[in-house]
DNA sequence: GTTGAAAATAAATCAAC
DNA sequence: GTTGATTTATTTTCAAC
């Protein structure tokens, strides 16, 4: 991980389309190192992975939640439970687990609030170890996204 | 927008490394329509962008943090300075807006705990309507994503 | 690190069904 | 929608500097 491999995890946050070709405007290098240097952060696990960023409009403006939740965590393995069924749910697009008031924070996506009310209480009744939660609806956004700023760039 | 492009848009969400053939094993398609697809999933801003997700060990570790905080809502024009301000700030990777005790929701990154505050400090200063913030320190993740899930699929 | 060329892969375009 | 051929663009690999 050099200044190299910096400015291109800058510039492949941002825009993971462009071309090697097209990243030499970005990043002081040739086409061929920009391509090896992909390749590596790729398989060292630098990148993580490529998503497309899907519209919320294109998949019909499902509501957003902000959920903060209270566990009993006396119980590891019910923890353990907790952490594998939010991992499998698919309506469950991130999960933090944080310090505070609360003790996780997930960023939930439902049709409506119908099925995000069904899927609440599909967490109470499969996780007995989860007290309480709070709901903040999402009314819109003014930013998403996953970058993690770089250093020298 | 149809069931073929529902499929390819969970697909993509998942990985948008794979090429137009390996494709053809989720999307019952051909590699040509599914070509065609997705050149007009993103001309017509279904796929709004297409990003490297990042490993944050490879980034220095940085520290993530969960903001809620509250806003003077009285005045339009600081509503649309905040807004400006949180969507030019790289630290900030997400900035929602809620219903609830908080108005806004935000995930923040920041290389320590110094630079978070020095953030939030020149937050305050600059943004006259923010009243209160609330700040949870994320101590790991158990999933990050922002794959919408598709209905059909 | 660089350039430049060759080979392999994938995407884009088109015709015909 | 499909297949198959063609063209174009990109990536990959390599040699040489």
């Amino acid at each position: 991980m050099d200044g190299y491999d910096r400015q291109l995890l800058a510039a492949l946050q941002a825009d993971a389309d462009q071309t090697a070709e097209q990243l030499t405007a970005r990043v002081a290098a040739s086409p061929s190192a920009i391509q090896r240097r992909i390749r590596r952060l790729k398989e060292t696990g630098a990148i993580e992975r490529t998503v497309a960023i899907a519209s919320p409009r294109a998949l019909g403006s499902p509501t957003f939640l902000v959920v903060s939740l209270e566990v009993e965590r006396e119980r590891p393995e019910l923890m353990a439970h907790f952490r594998r069924w939010l991992a499998a749910e698919d309506q469950i697009q991130q999960a933090y687990y944080v310090t505070g008031n609360a003790d996780f924070v997930l960023i939930v996506t439902a049709t409506d609030m119908e099925s995000y009310e069904a899927l609440m209480s599909r967490m109470l009744a499969e996780n007995s170890n989860v007290r309480r939660y709070h709901t903040n609806v999402m009314l819109g956004h003014v930013k998403r996204g996953m970058a993690i700023p770089v250093p020298g760039s």
